[in-house]
DNA sequence: TATTATTACGTTAGGCGTAAAGATT
DNA sequence: AATCTTTACGCCTAACGTAATAATA
């Protein structure tokens, strides 16, 4: 039978052209890489090697061994990886979202419910969601009702309303009501990453600008100091205090609410069933 | 890294179900196979198997880990049948030849220019030479002058014109020269396997039968004792004995002369060179 | 009681490195 | 002289099997 550490001296040898070089980088003696060759044409059973008095070379059909070699190191090496990956999927609850709000009530559940599993969420696009999902990548998806594909199972998961926040001296404060074509144009305040908020207000105010805060303290101090409108939600966790005496406005199009699912495979029922 | 030998444990464990068995079948001992699981588990890095005081399973990691340990073990023995046809491959001469008679000429120049390779042949139709040729499967091949491909080299070999052979009293004996046309209708013995020639006549006779003779012996005896023609070229080095008093009667069609080429690739120039 | 996995233990085979030899440039 | 491969030799590890242990059905 071959052994994968022997074959690991043939292709060092490949790669080095003396068996001392090879040695030396493989931090073992010459003899020992001598032995192993020589046990090596044993194993194969034909020989490998044109030798000379004091020098050694590969033949032909001891390239070919070291090419058989070298893959069957990479398809060793990369099945630890995929033991190793297999054995994290099974403690791991990754969960992809089209939109923040959701993580924020599903996360510390399936912490909860899940205690010794590890939980890794991330926000994307629909478009990348759903790929995550099919590929299998992502435990849990959280995507909108009109995303969700017919062979997987889902739940009803949260609704989030989708409204303005502007000081009580903005232009737009006096409206009971917006439409985006009436926001088209105006330029917001964008607090962290919106995944799929972020896209529909792109596509529906095309006109407008989004003044994108990463640092949650800055945006805190730009929606007390500027006048600029930025967006809320009825999932929006702030404190009253963020947002000063700003005036909320909904905003009334049918895309400014959205119902999310939890969407997933038929294997993984089992971290949903709490949430139906 | 990896052990060829305990993936192989480990696969046995998986088909036998008790490490008991699975020793058995190898002729190891329990413990043996009890510390292989345990090493396995150590170099995986990741638990294999369920547990309990006498009871031991692949768990859902473990079951992954044997498939990629059936595999590493299907391409290791993959590799050494691999090296081992390579080895074999720079050793032999394969011909594939479309008629038998170029190989009466090409065997034995081929045996003694090469005394220490050995020689293959077979005779196929055009088609199955021409796929030897283009996989890699033969060394040399035999083929019609029109049928040699324009990116392998080649070397006219050996020029054979087709007769047939009739008893002196038979109704065709009288003419000189006959053409396929006036041949068709007429059965046939058919001495060994034709390969090119084979082809040819059933297109060129579609209404003549062939009585297809694999014993040599037979063969002889069919020929003096019945009147059935039969078929000789140029190249056919039977005794004068064999065909008795017949009578050889060439055949005039363009088809029934062929020029045969010697056709390989350029890596096995070598072998061909004294043919040109 | 029979079967199974695991631990303990003693033995041994085989693999490694050092040293030396032989050969080539 | 320096470099390289191979052989010789001795040590020592590590792998194996036997025997014992523990647990279960």
């Amino acid at each position: 039978m071959l052994d994968l550490l022997e074959l690991e001296q043939l292709a060092a040898f490949a790669d080095c052209g003396t068996l001392s070089k090879a040695a030396e980088n493989l931090h073992i003696s010459q003899p020992t890489i001598t032995r192993t060759m020589q046990h090596l044409e044993e194993v194969f059973g034909v020989p490998l090697f044109l030798r000379s008095k004091n020098h050694i070379a590969l033949n032909e059909t001891g390239w070919k061994a070291v090419e058989y070699a070298r893959e069957l190191l990479k398809d060793a090496k990369e099945a630890v990886e995929g033991v190793r990956a297999f054995d994290r999927s099974l403690h791991t609850i990754t969960v992809s979202s089209c939109a923040p709000a959701p993580l924020w009530y599903l996360l510390p559940d399936l912490n909860e419910s899940f205690p010794d599993m590890t939980i890794s969420s991330s926000i994307k696009n629909n478009a990348s969601v759903l790929e995550d999902l099919q590929s299998g990548i992502c435990t849990l998806a959280v995507l909108p009702e009109e995303q969700v594909p017919e062979d997987h199972c889902s739940v009803p998961f949260l609704k989030e309303n989708l409204s303005i926040c502007v000081p009580p001296d903005h232009e737009l404060a006096g409206h009971a009501e917006l439409s985006f074509a009436e926001l088209n144009g105006y330029n917001f305040l964008l607090g962290t990453r919106l995944g799929f908020w972020d896209d529909m207000c792109r596509k529906k105010m095309p006109s407008s600008r989004f003044l994108i805060q990463t640092d949650q303290f800055t945006m805190q101090e730009l929606i007390r100091e500027s006048s600029l409108p930025c967006f809320v939600t009825n999932l929006t966790a702030e404190d009253k205090e963020t947002f000063g005496g700003r005036i909320i406005i909904p905003i009334t199009d049918r895309e400014a609410k959205v119902m999310f699912h939890l969407v997933f495979k038929e294997e993984n029922k089992k971290y949903a069933e709490r949430f139906v």
